[in-house]
DNA sequence: AGCACGCCGACT
DNA sequence: GTCGGCGTGCTC
């Protein structure tokens, strides 16, 4: 037998099929998706290979034999998509794999001997001793001479059968939990007597009583009790401890959470799905308002999939993946979930992923990569926040969440479900155009209301004579707020709101050596830092130009807008939420929580603050300025602005009390601002793509960048210029595509890396990555050019 | 990325 | 005649 593999031999070798000789023994061990260890290039460097075919010959001219088989990465079913994405992405079989394989961990399954018919040889002796199934090393010792090829005869003549058990017991954890062993009709009578003399005891009972098994820390912390109370439980014969192992499951067991009344809206929502579940390929697109309560349809429809005996995928921004909304879907769904965030650790996302795979998981709910859950049937995948840019990977493999996921409901006739509260532009096209269904819920649960937003015009404000980052207006909310212990929210966009310092004397600007940028002043350390490559100098006190001492400093990050509450309201108390202060695991989930449980009175932020939690107090938002997105020299601006504003305003108000917003902003008038501002997404589609349709936007077209960058510009410009060229005089493409530029890039210098780049527009939906990357081989084939990386994304996040 | 192969000049 | 420099191309 010969199999047909991608190697991961991390070379430039080409990214083609290759061509193994598999040793009769381990055949049965083969199947499409294995992973496989074979030896590579003239040293027989040993390195990992994965079968993408199984034939009896092969053509090539001298044939390496397969070292081992590990466990199975992927199945028959992934491989159209596997080349489907080959072909619709410039990247190589392994940038793919990489991407659907969780690396590292890779640990050699269990082989297993049982027996398949009865049979009185003396390996089937052996075995019946030690009830009918050995792991094949222990099954060797049991012989004083080598059996392991007698072994082989049996299994091919259907005497013994060969198994394969994953291991992923190698780093998994073990955890101590007790159980009660007191019988049930006893409970009540047991806790009776313990209630007066041992209350905590009771309680740790009564807790056990309820549930199977608790670790022995939750049982504790649950029960405010200690450990003391209970060895005196176990003493006295009421429960036992046992050590469990335990996948390292993230998830925290809740109580159990109830299923909701859906309200009328979220129940026709939900019937359209419900209608749809199991009749083939089909998309949804969920346009509910900010606090409609999209989650306890998605939870419902969920429910509704598994009860169909199918597999579910939720897909949620990675911003979102906070304990809460992990343990509202455990609660309501136990065991049956697995979840995946970049908080794993290699071993425990393995671990998920081998539950998945293995059938001991109905649902995956994770960020953008859990698109490609190793399920065998899936019957819905929902993508929520669908508008949000972490869905398209700005790594390799650049793919599209979207189209990841419309490519695998297809194949197995599942539901796709979009949802979000500001649909990005094309997915409500589509809609609109009937290539989805468009399902809409335009209230509030418990009828509460949208916030009221007021625009603030800040040149007012300066013509009143404020020159403060705070409008009248704003200042008299957040007292009010202050005054009524409810929270507000602060707003700020980061870009252009950094502070950067400036010699009133001369204009010297600190820029940074390595890119085409200024430096920022961070007051913590008193320093001054690039933004791109983290370059950091001492700040100074004379100008390193004119040695003026008239330094000024511009702009107002989010210490800034801190400093100037702090002034205002010196007894509230502060939070502040940016790079500097969620660095490390979990930094952004525990100022979200501490924020929540403190009850501190106003949080300030960038962008992260608009996005995940509803917290009930925060009945006021401010948006310190709304242009800064605006102005971005990108075509999605306005729809980001747009987003941002309707996002960040939705988060005040959710329960019984009314929220307020104010945005404070330069353009008043601007559509984005306005239509956010009266929470009209319709009127704001309507508008913008007009724009879109007159620019020939998306989704009138698609497009591709391509970036070029390296050490020297001349170089760099020259492989672009080239690399247009060889697209241009494709006489099969001509008609096709627009080409605009090379252009130098808006930031043309990053980390001493200049850079340029390539626009291409496109009829929607045709593909030209063929073209590119034959264009992308021609430049990199071409010695010249050795040191420029070419970098092509179709339909990017931003293309300037 | 490594490594072999091969073509050419310099030196025993 | 032979050693080793580096440019070129391949890795089943």
């Amino acid at each position: 037998m010969v199999v047909k593999v991608i190697v991961n031999h991390g070379t430039r070798a080409p990214d083609k099929l290759y061509d193994y000789f598999v040793p009769e023994e381990i055949e049965d061990k083969i199947s499409i998706g294995s992973r496989l260890k074979v030896p590579f290039g003239a040293k027989n460097r040993e390195v990992e290979a994965y079968v993408f075919g199984i034939k009896m010959k092969s053509n090539a001219r001298r044939l390496k034999a397969v070292t081992e088989v590990y466990d199975r990465a992927f199945d028959e079913k992934m491989l159209p998509l596997i080349e489907w994405m080959r072909d619709s992405l410039v990247c190589t079989y392994i940038d793919i794999i990489k991407v659907i394989v969780p690396r590292g961990s890779i640990n050699k399954p269990d082989e297993l001997i049982g027996i398949a018919t009865e049979s009185c040889d003396e390996v089937s002796e052996a075995l019946k001793k030690h009830g009918g199934e050995l792991e094949i090393n222990e099954l060797l010792s049991c012989f004083d001479t080598d059996m392991s090829q007698k072994i082989n005869d049996l299994v091919r003549k259907g005497i013994l059968k060969r198994t394969y058990r994953d291991r992923y017991d190698v780093k998994s954890a073990k955890v101590r939990v007790a159980y009660s062993v007191v019988e049930p009709d006893m409970v009540a009578d047991v806790i009776k007597s313990l209630q007066n003399r041992a209350p905590v005891q009771a309680k740790m009972l009564d807790i056990l009583s309820s549930t199977t098994r608790v670790s022995l820390a939750d049982l504790v912390r649950f029960s405010d009790g200690n450990y003391g109370a209970l060895r005196a439980l176990e003493k006295k014969g009421y429960i036992k401890c046992t050590d469990v192992q335990v996948f390292r499951n993230p998830v925290r067991q809740e109580q159990c959470d109830e299923k909701k009344i859906l309200t009328p809206e979220q129940q026709t929502a939900f019937n359209r799905i419900s209608e749809s579940l199991g009749n083939g390929f089909y998309e949804f697109l969920l346009h509910g308002v900010t606090g409609s309560g999209k989650t306890e349809v998605f939870l419902h429809a969920i429910d509704q999939c598994i009860e169909n005996g199918k597999k579910a995928i939720m897909l949620v921004p990675e911003i979102s993946l906070t304990p809460q909304m992990v343990s509202r879907f455990s609660a309501r769904f136990g065991e049956r979930i697995a979840v995946f965030h970049s908080g794993l650790s290699m071993g425990e996302k393995y671990d998920e992923w081998c539950r998945i795979r293995d059938g001991k998981a109905d649902i995956v709910i994770g960020a953008r990569s859990a698109v490609f859950a190793p399920f065998d049937d899936i019957g819905m995948i929902i993508i929520d926040e669908e508008h949000e840019q972490s869905y398209k990977s700005e790594m390799q493999p650049r793919y599209n969440t979207h189209e990841v996921a419309r490519f695998r409901a297809k194949q197995h006739s599942a539901i796709l479900v979009l949802a979000s509260a500001t649909p990005k532009i094309e997915s409500y096209y589509d809609a609109l155009n009937g290539k989805k269904e468009l399902l809409t819920i335009n209230n509030r649960v418990n009828d509460s209301k949208m916030p009221g937003v007021e625009i603030v015009d800040m040149r007012d404000e300066l013509a009143k004579g404020n020159r403060s980052i705070l409008s009248v207006k704003l200042r008299e909310e957040i007292e009010e707020n202050i005054k009524r212990k409810e929270q507000t929210i602060l707003l700020l966009n980061r870009r252009g709101f950094s502070t950067f310092v400036s010699c009133r004397s001369c204009g010297y600007v600190a820029q940074c050596p390595n890119c085409s940028i200024s430096l920022t002043y961070h007051k913590f350390s008193d320093t001054l830092r690039c933004h791109y490559c983290g370059h950091t100098i001492p700040n100074y006190t004379t100008c390193p130009s004119c040695n003026s001492s008239y330094i000024r400093y511009f702009g107002g990050g989010t210490q800034k807008v801190e400093e100037e509450i702090f002034k205002l309201f010196p007894d509230a108390t502060v939070m502040r939420m940016d790079n500097d202060t969620t660095s490390g695991k979990g930094g952004h989930e525990r100022i979200l929580s501490e924020f929540e449980q403190t009850k501190a009175d106003i949080l300030i932020g960038t962008q992260m603050v608009a996005k995940g939690l509803d917290f009930p107090n925060v009945t006021l938002v401010g948006v310190i300025s709304a242009d800064t997105s605006l102005f971005a020299d990108d075509f999605h601006a306005a729809e980001r602005t747009f987003d941002l504003l309707e996002q960040v305003t939705g988060r005040a108000g959710r329960a019984d009390k009314v929220g307020r917003a104010v945005i404070q902003t330069y353009s008043p008038e601007n559509p984005a601002v306005v239509l956010a501002a009266k929470h009209d997404y319709r009127a704001f589609f309507d508008g913008e793509i007009k724009v879109r349709e007159a620019m020939n936007y998306p989704p009138y077209c698609d497009i591709a960048s391509v970036s070029f960058s390296g050490p020297d510009e001349r170089t760099v410009s020259e492989c672009a210029k080239r690399f247009a060229r060889v697209l241009s005089d494709n006489p099969e493409i001509k008609e096709k595509v627009r080409i605009i530029g090379p252009i130098r890039a808006a930031v043309a210098k990053i980390q001493n890396k200049y850079r340029w780049q390539l626009i291409i527009k496109m009829r929607r939906g045709s593909n030209i990555t063929p073209y590119l990357a034959e264009a992308n081989e021609h430049c990199r084939k071409n010695k010249n050019y050795e040191t420029v990386i070419i970098v092509t994304d179709k339909n990017p996040n931003t293309i300037f």
